[in-house]
DNA sequence: TCTGAACCTTCCCATCATAGGAAGGTCAAC
DNA sequence: GTTGACCTTCCTATGATGGGAAGGTTCAGA
């Protein structure tokens, strides 16, 4: 089987095949007469073990450790549960940060008129480091404007 | 002041700060003399905001349109707003799928014992691609074991 | 038997934001 | 004047993936 065809089987693209190879995830492949790689069954489920194992947001590295785990037949589930709750624990803390931000992006956006003037809690927020302004509530303290967009005169010297 | 005194007083690191400089993302900064960066409080104004922007999420592309926006006299908060609710939309994404990364593996995780046998759900899901048992419902189909991890015999030509 | 399309090979480069380090020059305090 | 903390530029790396060039192979059809 080409790498073409095991791309296509396994879900995994040739050129990461190529790469799996190249760092030691999947072993060399054979190779017919004309250098062409040849893939077998085994192959194929090794690949669809990591595609799987990338599509829970693994790292290869962790992936490594997986995968000898699997064929390790006196293996301890104890040790692959451990490597997935890390992972869930990390995969957890990653996506509360992006909702963090997004929760005082959103706060920000919602404070934004939009209503087509310069005006905006947005840059404003940006500006001074300051979380959203629950509504329109102080007069704000003179933003300090745009520093010169593209800077030419400085303190030379 | 020297781009260390820059970076404490802006959180960004002097690397970035160069960094950023080289990509034109801040102004090429004044020099001394002795050819050492000079940095003055309009700069400041400047690194302050792409870092209260980078701790949002958005990337340098972004910021590099914000801080056009910022500079402009005649900007639009409307154009502003789109930015934001379009940034918040694809960090509420990513979040998502994390979560679904996560909910997944955690059920796995949940129907594997970790009692220190080799035999393991989460194991299994990946060679088969399938999502988690319920608990133990079916006696798994004869999971395909390792693939002989480090391949040696294949079949050539 | 030739030809052309579709495939394969290796090798290099790019992404994105950030950091590390080497080699060498500068500043300031003692 | 020496020492240590700072600065300069330049190169490299990360992690997972993709793009593309230059050239060899395979196979079907004319």
């Amino acid at each position: 089987m080409n790498i073409g065809q095991a791309a296509r089987a396994s879900g995994v693209s040739a050129k990461m095949i190529r790469h799996y190879e190249s760092i030691g995830l999947v072993p060399p492949a054979g190779r017919r007469d004309s250098g062409y790689r040849d893939y077998g069954a085994s192959d194929l489920h090794r690949l669809g073990f990591i595609r799987h194992a990338r599509d829970l947001g693994f790292s290869l590295e962790r992936i490594r450790v997986l995968l000898g785990l699997w064929g390790d037949p006196g293996r301890s589930n104890a040790d692959v549960k451990a490597i997935a709750e890390a992972h869930v624990r990390e995969l957890e803390e990653r996506a509360r940060q992006l909702n963090e931000m997004a929760d005082a992006l959103r706060s920000l956006a919602d404070a934004c008129d939009g209503d087509g003037r310069p005006d905006c809690p947005i840059i404003a927020s940006l500006v001074t480091g300051t979380d959203a302004p629950a509504c329109h509530p102080n007069p704000a303290p003179a933003t300090p404007e745009p520093p010169a967009p593209r800077g030419k005169a400085r303190t030379k010297r």
